[in-house]
DNA sequence: CATGTCTGGCTGTCAGACAATCGGCAACGT
DNA sequence: ACGTTGCCGATTGTCTGACAGCCAGACATG
């Protein structure tokens, strides 16, 4: 194949539309807080805050209500979801059973390089959560690896949505102290399962690891 | 209340805006095969088919993009998604995993008439595969009823995006013979399951069930 | 025959316009 | 003082028309 001399893929798109690099802005700010749930999204203010036309902002709006971020009412505009309890459970419980999935093709499809790559992620969360680093950032390096690994567009656009909305609840609730490490280390155990190729055993503690997220992101909400 | 005067709902949008309208109408012609998968949607041409103008097409378009019914190619336009077999393969894994989850919550959630109505809906469904009667929109009634009993906003807009691709294979291959009868008695497991309230024992024949169905469906696609 | 060039067909994006609708506010009658 | 009524501003839903940029295939050229 000629192809591995210019890097097999077909082509990273190095200029992405407009309309994509407007709607990554929207989701940061969204994701980051700077808009909150339940604020309004007005398209004129988004059309001078952003500098583009407004049908521009209206196909973005319609792209991120449908990965959920934003819920539009019909005839009074999009706002930020504000996400109730009970959604918040089946978020958590949809993202385990679909992760454990992506968790089984990874094991299935993944080759030894990207087993090295997941298990360095790992590493780099466990020391973020340790020491210091961006621990967000690392976190999202890991599902990167991981959804590269799995190699299924379905499941990964998918799940995408559904970590978004994850970190939408993380708005809601935070940061609980001794977490990070007990995530990394519950990470770790994925990825010993994942390289010792047992998939049963890697989904059942990506299960784990979920379930344990979800509980102490769930106490905080309620409580 | 005075609100069974009125019907009690918060009202079954009467007038949906003309987006959604035409939204239903592409997804329908997707669906039925009458826009067939690889095939480009050409903005103008839609424009003049649906009578709507180009910005109305264009939110359209992004809309069933992200329910992954068309896939969009940067600077050439939408064309219907055609599905690769471990797309297939995985799109089913998904929906297995995901209607289990959906199942459990029915269970949990719905009162005893949803339980009757999903019986009513099995038995409809056995009904139309050994006589007469509409098949496909028995089944889609089915689910219906099921999405309405587990009550959960994500998991519903999730489930009917995968269904929906489902769907898209099922262009591809097609009805076997045998096929309705059997799963029509493995959907009659999952409300006897549900009646009992045992959702473990529901989740799996749910499971079951798709697993089945996935496996006749590949069969035809590499076959 | 390989390479360069042109052209038509589409998409990406913009600006501006207008009707329909929603929410709130103020005037009104009681 | 209080519930109604009616009006107005803000915002969305949709349309029209326009223009630049990109892609693919036809065409010309050496």
């Amino acid at each position: 194949m000629t192809s591995s001399v210019w890097g097999s893929e077909p082509l990273p798109r190095v200029a992405a539309p407009l309309r994509e690099q407007v709607t990554d802005r929207v989701r940061s700010a969204i994701l980051d807080l700077r808009l909150k749930p339940g604020e309004r999204l007005i398209e004129r203010e988004l059309t001078e805050n952003l500098g583009v036309s407004r049908a521009t902002v209206r196909e973005v709006i319609r792209q991120l209500a449908a990965e959920g971020l934003v819920t539009v009412v019909p005839q009074r505009g999009a706002e930020v979801t504000s996400l109730s309890a009970s959604d918040a459970a089946d978020i958590y419980e949809m993202r385990a059973s679909l992760e454990a999935l992506a968790v089984r093709r990874f094991v299935q499809r993944a080759g030894d390089d990207e087993v090295r790559a997941l298990r360095r992620a790992v590493d780099e969360i466990a020391r973020s959560a340790a020491g210091e680093g961006d621990h967000l950032g690392a976190k999202d390096r890991f599902y990167e690896v991981l959804m590269a690994g799995s190699a299924s567009g379905p499941l990964q656009q998918t799940l995408a949505g559904l970590q978004a909305r994850v970190r939408l609840l993380r708005a809601t609730s935070l940061s609980v102290p001794g977490r990070p490490a007990e995530a990394a280390e519950e990470l770790r155990a994925v990825v010993d399962a994942v390289e010792a190729r047992d998939a049963d055993a890697a989904a059942d503690a990506c299960v784990r690891h979920i379930r344990h997220a979800a509980a102490t992101a769930t106490a905080q909400l309620t409580g």
